[in-house]
RNA sequence: GGUCCUGUGGCCGAGUGGCUAGGCUCAGCUCUGCAAAAGCUGCUACAGCGGUUCGAAUCCGCUCGGGACCUCCA
């Protein structure tokens, strides 16, 4: 009996079964990061979330089309503040071109993602390569009258959306609650309404980025972007849209209604997945608070909080201890935890090259492949995936030993079962040559073999020569009842 | 102030009505030339109070604590 896989949909509030409009296509929309500064670490648990989400929908035998965006124009801090963005700001403080800001952030990104195993999407698009598209979905909006031009700036006129359509769905909000919680409405006058957002903003003499338009010379507004080119490359409706929790509002109401606006789409997306925050110091990461860790920081352990550094694939299965949907919080013994079971099942997965199927026990590895893919199914739940990979670790471990003698067919869907989960869908793996591997196989063997008959030998010295020097080669040797394995250090 | 989420054993973290989550730490044992690893055993928790129920960590109410959003943020 095969499961069938369950999504939370921020929504609709409820875990809901996973239906693509064209099976076996599945288009996902992602947000990415705005490329004015170094992803922190709770940038890198969204986007790792999102892959997790991405690798099981891709094992799960979809074809997905991931798209996620990079945010290359740069916003200003706030609606009341008049003069520079983000990007320009940086720009002038490093004293380079905006663009050069662009390409050095969204380089460290890639390689960030890269160093944490998390696949490149199928498209990456950039928000300052859609300008055109983004002034006609204004002008689309316009021609609908739901946006109005002030001043060389167009905004969305969320008072006449909502006498039709449904404005603050997502993040479950009321317009007048909204309007009662607004704070002062300084640099918005205006705006014909405070709830409004601006869809087009005039550039101010000073603002670098800027292009022409109907309106004058200006730049987008921060929710267009993304209402643009996930419909550009995924059509309206698409599948699955997701991002950090911070971005449920304002930013995916106003894509919603954005699209909404534009095309009269009525549900433009179908299943919404918002990733949780880490957070530090029981806090949620900012950058702008200044309460964050860079990836760099924790892989070297240069930080006040750390003692040491910790490896990409440990900070990974950190992540994946936890459900997306959770906050995780960030502690240096949480961490450390969290480094000793991945390299127990990082062992694990190396010891299997070692078992062979001698006997015929079988502790139900069927059964168990199917709670794995039941973990994963249940709204991508990789804590439980975790624990079922810690039960066949001991199998693996007690195999390896000697202590049970397993069926060549349990082997069989162990190695198949415990290299798709712990390598392709969780991506805990540090990339190895395959060709190099085989060779460094056979060596070990005979390095293997001649260690064994100096131990019969009882000839210690050399015995335990080889151990040590195989350590400092990154190699760990376990002596077990009567045969030794080897695995890589990690 | 408004909306919403959350509070699990020394630590991290699953679990939405009854069945051992799991990991880390700690203690003991087995294996063992030594070391390391591995395996086994033990430590059995659900913020507090009240309610619903045969039965609640899980549902409802109240109290207390933590957090997110309402402003740029993954």
């Amino acid at each position: 009996m095969k499961s069938t896989l369950q999504v939370y949909n921020s929504l609709t509030r409820q875990k809901e079964i996973f239906t693509p409009l064209n099976p076996p296509k599945v288009g996902m929309y992602v947000c990415g990061p705005t490329v004015y500064n170094d992803v922190h670490l709770g940038n890198l648990r969204t986007f790792t979330s999102f892959d997790l989400i991405y690798r099981w929908l891709t094992e799960c035998g979809y074809s997905v089309r991931y798209v996620r965006n990079i945010t290359d124009v740069g916003h200003l801090e706030n609606d009341a503040d008049e003069g520079e963005d983000k990007i320009g700001k940086k720009a002038r403080l490093e004293q380079l071109e905006p663009m050069e800001i662009v390409q050095k952030y969204t380089n460290g990104f890639r390689e960030v993602m890269r160093i944490f195993g998390n696949f490149s999407p199928s498209i990456e698009p950039t928000a300052t390569g859609h300008i055109v598209e983004q002034i006609e979905m204004v002008k689309q909006i316009m021609a609908r009258g739901l946006a109005y031009e002030v001043n060389g700036s167009v905004y969305f006129d969320v008072r006449s959306y909502a006498k039709t359509e449904s404005y603050g769905a997502l993040s479950g909000r009321q317009i007048d609650e909204l309007m009662s919680g607004s704070r002062d409405l300084d640099g918005q006058s205006e705006k014909r309404d405070a709830l409004d957002f601006a869809l087009w903003k005039k550039a101010s003499p000073e603002h670098i980025m800027r292009w022409p338009s109907p309106w004058g010379e200006g730049f987008p507004g921060w929710h267009l972007e993304c209402s643009v080119m996930s419909s550009k490359y995924l059509g309206m409706p698409f599948d699955i849209h997701g991002g950090g929790m911070d971005l449920k509002f304002p930013h995916h109401e106003c894509e919603i209604a954005q699209n909404v606006a534009a095309t009269g789409c009525q549900r433009p997306v179908n299943y919404w997945l918002h990733g949780n925050m880490l957070t530090l110091n029981g806090k949620k990461m900012s950058k702008s608070d200044g309460n964050f860790l860079l990836p760099g920081d924790l892989i070297t352990g240069n930080h006040a909080l750390l003692n040491r550094g910790y490896s990409p694939m440990a900070i990974r299965f950190f992540f994946m201890q936890a459900h997306y949907g959770s906050t995780l919080d960030m502690s240096e013994e949480a961490l450390a935890a969290a480094e000793k079971g991945y390299q127990r099942l990082a062992q694990a997965y190396g010891q299997l090259k070692n078992i062979k199927g001698s006997g015929q026990e079988d502790p139900g590895v069927e059964a168990w492949a199917e709670r794995c893919q039941a973990a994963m199914n249940d709204d991508f739940n990789s804590p439980i995936l975790v624990a079922q990979l810690f039960e066949a670790a001991k199998w693996i471990q007690s195999a390896a030993a000697g202590g049970i003698q397993l069926s060549s067919n349990a082997i069989q869907v162990l190695s198949t079962e415990f290299e798709r989960y712990f390598i392709r869908v969780l991506g805990l793996t540090e990339s190895r040559n395959e060709s190099e591997e085989g060779s460094i196989q056979h060596i070990m063997e005979l390095i293997l073999e001649i260690r064994r008959e100096a131990r019969i030998k009882k000839d210690w010295s050399t015995s335990d020569l080889i151990r040590d020097r195989l350590s400092r080669a990154g190699i760990s040797i376990n002596d077990g009842k009567d045969n030794s394995t080897w695995h890589y250090e990690s």
